[in-house]
DNA sequence: ACCGCCAGGATCCTATAGGATATAGGAAAC
DNA sequence: GTTTCCTATATCCTATAGGATCCTGGCGGT
């Protein structure tokens, strides 16, 4: 019986069994490429790296027991999404922090883009799609309180996503996701309490789509970016 | 003696006539990643490689001759970019050509971007960055009107990043960069005369951009995509 | 005639070694 | 005391070898 093979587990003996750090295990199962890169975004995403720290190649090498080759490519998928920079023999870097300037080129852009994400996923959004939008925003508002703010930033994440998805327009959806990948770390490093009032607004956005009012919808997702940026803008510096 | 090796091997054919106008150090010092990436993006957006075609790894060891790692990595950059796409353990494959759904796609996100984008240049754009752009315009006119359509597409391509450029914001940039990527291996395969009645259109665009009228220089960006879209979705597919 | 099975070849993925380069620290010269 | 130069180390970049996987073509069974 070919498939479901035992997955080797025993192998790399010959190295230099990693010292006490944690060594933290990454199934095979699609490319350890693939389990590298999910495994840094995923702690530059949650401030375990701070911005504008540099990634040793090696350090990575001897941190998740792997070899250069798919680290290397990895940070490369990483640069070309913006989450880290790379000089020429000098090495990795994580991208620094937003400044005012990125910050209100970030919100131009959204501004520019989820109103009318919010006017055609009210217009072509299908009932299933809705539900969902629902069901999270339900979820959202009563328990993550105040026990991780990064829950709520996931959510929140993915309650735009949805709208930006149901707008039915790829592109959209894609050039929106990188943007709040950006705003997700920015946003982090101030737990401030913008939950409930995201979620107030949040209810309206999702009243409108309900009865499909497309004007509506785009007019409250216009309000929600607005207030959300008036919110973070004070902590931008410079 | 110092190894101070000439380093050039096997280099490819003669480079395609870099610009003589800026003669700085970052020759060829950048690095063979670099290289491997202009190169095969070249040939992808020159249709010197047609879409859905399968890249090997190996074979542009053999044709570069270069090892496998840079290529890798060039490989990398380029699916982040949506240029090519990979599967596990099955390769390296151009893009498809974009179907009508996509190309609806497009030009929805160019309408959203573009003409603000015109807007704001109106406003915001340095003096010079303006001349450039009607320098550019000028030079498009006349020269290039059968000889080769790339010349032509290449110089579409930077008039529309100068004024993306002009917006003054990064973020709007890069993603119309994305697109424009994507629609000029599109438009590349109708050879067709857009370019007479591009060039008027731009014209159009650029006088509102000298007198800084940024209503008019927004209505007139949004007639040109319109315009550029009917002239385009008559070749789409499906 | 059709379908499942299996070997061969090609390709990809990972690991390791060696050459090349930038940055840090100290010593000498002004 | 400051500046410049030089050496040493750590890191990056490239090249090559070996193990793992997928696709193609042929064979035998039904």
């Amino acid at each position: 019986m070919p498939p479901s093979t035992p997955r080797t587990a025993a192998r790399r003996k010959s190295t230099v069994t990693a010292p006490a750090a944690k060594q933290r295990i990454l199934k095979r199962g699609h490319g350890i490429v693939d389990e590298v890169y999910e495994l840094i975004r995923g702690d530059i995403m949650a401030l375990r790296i701070k911005p504008d720290t540099r990634l040793s190649i090696d350090s990575l090498v001897r941190q998740l027991g792997v070899s250069q080759t798919p680290i290397r490519e990895a940070l490369s998928r990483l640069e070309a999404t913006g989450l880290v920079t790379k000089q020429h023999f000098v090495g990795y870097c994580t991208a620094p922090q937003l400044n005012r300037r990125q910050l209100d080129e970030l919100y131009e852009m959204r501004l520019l883009l989820e109103p009318y994400a919010a006017r055609c996923a009210a217009q072509q959004m299908s009932d299933e799609q809705l539900q969902q939008v629902i069901a999270l925003a339900e979820h959202m508002e009563p328990g993550a309180s105040r026990t991780s703010y990064d829950r709520f930033a996931d959510q929140d994440s993915e309650f735009h996503d949805l709208i930006a998805s149901g707008s039915g327009n790829h592109l959209v959806r894609e050039a929106l996701a990188r943007l709040h990948t950006h705003l997700h770390i920015f946003r982090l490093r101030f737990h401030s309490e913008v939950t409930k009032e995201a979620c107030n607004e949040h209810d309206k956005l999702i009243a409108a789509l309900s009865r499909r009012q497309a004007a509506e919808a785009e007019s409250a997702m216009r309000a929600h970016i607005d207030k959300s940026y008036s919110r973070l803008k004070a902590f931008a510096r410079e």
